[in-house]
DNA sequence: AATAATTTTTAGATTAGTCTAAAAATTATT
DNA sequence: AATAATTTTTAGACTAATCTAAAAATTATT
């Protein structure tokens, strides 16, 4: 039996570890879920017992393939629900997080596999992240930062870096969603802003958000 | 804050004090809750202490408003949810029960609101238990068991005492859900078992049955 | 009313998860 | 390479919830 905890520790673990193949370290660990060092210390040694992780002293964790497994499965979950939030229950997609991280521990395989069904086996959740399926396999998407394109492409919008309110309200907005089709027309050297056309209007946006904001070129 | 163990006692609390207007004893709540009857004596102190019960030593406990206010809400959120896995997620009715176990434990206000619209603000759940509204009123139906009732009476089926999947499958065998109409043709005096006609079907149900089995006159 | 049976409570221990403060190891800097 | 700074671990304590075993109170039975 994998406790709550310890399905949030795994879960910490996966995000960190996805970025930079290194092990994940402890203090990272404690920053993201807002506790102390110590306690990760705690936790991973028992991970690790469990099988779950790979833990040497001083030198960070690694997921094993179970503890992967477990993992993607409560990103599976999460994504699943953030979709239902968003498409049945009209929640915006700034308001999905915090009951999704509720709803992702809940054991029963028949509910997600039905829930899938019933959204109609989605591949992306409200923000563009993949949906692992079943298995377990994420499909992957070429999606590049809008901060990393061209002058003239044109785009489509396919998800968002950060997903806190502020940044998600922001585009709500200013009228961009997933799927809003762009076009890159300005670089502003000195602060690296950039003009973008959506349909007939102009907007600046600064590098700030270009940078958390992922975009396909069409 | 209501600790998860805190609103599972709060529960079991409520549901044993329905019927009967005195105190829950100390020993019911343990089999309910399949505990030991220190433990509860520890818990019922901590509720009475942070105002949800009333509590004196060898009396047994009952509900404050606050700690009915609790429970109401908690049959409110598992019932929806039993709607809703029975109506969106093709779940059948004895199987419902262990995951709004979960779910009912989700702590969201703007979830529950949006979820009782998604389903059209249903007033049962597929038991045929009454679903609180947001105020926590309940409405009552006047039903009956089955065992209660006179030769010849026309009813319709409107609830089940026991949800147990053993019980909730025999009916489905039988072709008996909520909203059977049926007759009762005969009561033989010796077991009690009742013959009742479904549409041209006679059925002979044993008393063991009649007694689980809400009906209502029409 | 006294004794027996049952129920309930207390006392003390245990487990999961957390914390603080100090010690140990690693990494960075001179 | 030695010292300083940082990171990580250990040791020991705390809380919530549970348990066993024994004591206390209540209820039932003679």
């Amino acid at each position: 039996m994998v406790t709550l905890t310890e399905e949030n520790y795994i879960k910490a673990i996966y995000h960190l570890g996805k970025y930079g193949a290194n092990n994940v370290s402890t203090n990272a660990i404690a920053k993201e879920m807002e506790t102390k060092a110590s306690s990760v210390t705690d936790m991973v040694k028992k991970l690790s017992e469990k099988g779950y992780a790979d833990y040497k002293k001083y030198q960070g964790v690694t997921l094993t393939n179970k503890g992967k497994e477990i993992a993607i499965n409560i990103v599976r979950k999460h994504r699943l629900w953030e979709v239902f939030l968003v498409e049945k229950l009209n929640f915006s997609w700034d308001e999905v997080h915090e009951v999704a991280e509720q709803l992702e521990h809940i054991k029963s395989k028949k509910l997600i596999s039905q829930l899938d069904a019933f959204l109609e086996f989605p591949t992306h959740d409200p923000h563009g992240d993949p949906i692992p399926d079943k298995t377990g396999k994420i499909k992957k998407i070429d999606k590049i930062l809008l901060s990393e394109t061209k002058i003239g492409d044109d785009c489509i919008c396919v998800g968002v870096q950060d997903s806190s309110s502020d940044f998600l309200k922001y585009l709500d907005k200013n009228n961009i969603a997933l799927g809003t089709e762009l076009k890159v027309c300005h670089r502003e050297p000195f602060d690296n802003s950039i003009t973008i056309k959506i349909k007939t209007k102009e907007l600046i946006i600064s590098n700030m958000i270009a940078n958390n904001l992922f975009v396909k070129i069409s």
